[in-house]
DNA sequence: GAGAGATATCTCGATGTCAAGACAGTACAC
DNA sequence: GTGTACTGTCTTGACATCGAGATATCTCTC
């Protein structure tokens, strides 16, 4: 019950306690955490990539056909539900990283409105090396929780996205 | 242990065990959901901000005021600190801002550097308006969890947190 | 097989952000 | 007091994003 400010975001309940007695504030407690500790993440992501030469943008998007497996091809349409994009984004994003020779664009042949993004051999080197030093680092950035916290943790969070994935 | 791909992030993680079975992508459980999750608040925001003809960041700007009680006066270097931007992108905000009526600026009297910014009538009932309706949105989010829970997801979050607060 | 509506991608203009640096003013040691 | 380093704010230019709309193609119904 007492307010002892462990962190910003008490600070900032104890605030907003002060200042409007009448409203109950306890979902700040969880959702503004959510929030800059994702801001937190986002600075940590970009300095992790700059030594691979990427943005985060560019892992996105390479992580996405990454993931996809062998030829490592997906569809702009796909790419832009995989990383939550708009479609503009996602042309623009693609333009740039076939212009760094990272990825490649072809047309599909199944489908003449579609077209087709591969990785190239310099783009699947480039975010395998990237990935596995983002994992190091967001292990290290995990290392105050127990492996049964993170467990927790994670299966807190699945709950609060389910309504999202569902849509 | 089974992959049984209960939300976008199981699958997430389910695929990268399938391309790099040597890596260990556990901690993608916590960060991407954190990360995704951030995202989908940002957006809920936006459409409850609307409504009051706010954008996220104008909120984010008038709360650190509101939250510093009365007069609701801060200084640029405080309200950037507040809100983890750039003090650019602070000058523009508040340019905005003042633009729209929604806040004042004053030379600080202590300091010939520096200006204090405040908000006006106009801006205290816009920003209390939309914080209420926001908290009752927030809390919409959350009922998929009991208080226990919250408060367990909180405490696990502050954990994470902790790091970047102390620098 | 024609037409209506859906889908895939791209174009374009507006906008918010950042990074780096300029400038004025302050603080502190000597 | 003077000089040096620091602080607070603002300016500028580059850039990634979004949203709305354009175009081409596909699909499904009749």
């Amino acid at each position: 019950m007492t307010e002892d400010a462990r962190d910003e975001v008490d600070r900032l309940v104890a605030a907003w306690r002060a200042e409007r007695p009448d409203l109950d504030v306890e979902p700040l407690q969880v959702l503004s955490r959510v929030s800059r500790l994702a801001k937190h993440l986002d600075r940590a992501r970009r300095a992790a990539f700059a030594e691979h030469d990427l943005e985060p943008w560019e892992f996105d998007v390479l992580t996405a056909l990454r993931r996809a497996g062998k030829p490592y091809e997906l569809s702009p349409g796909a790419l832009l539900r995989a990383t939550l994009v708009t479609s503009g984004t996602m042309t623009n994003r693609i333009d740039r990283l076939a212009q760094a020779g990272l990825v490649r664009r072809r047309p599909d042949p199944e489908d003449r409105r579609g077209v087709l993004v591969s990785l190239t051999d310099t783009g699947l080197a480039r975010v395998d090396a990237a990935f596995a030093d983002l994992l190091r680092r967001e292990h290290d950035l995990l290392s105050g929780l127990g492996a049964d916290d993170q467990r927790l943790l994670a299966s807190l969070l699945r709950t609060l996205l389910a309504p999202f994935d569902a849509s």
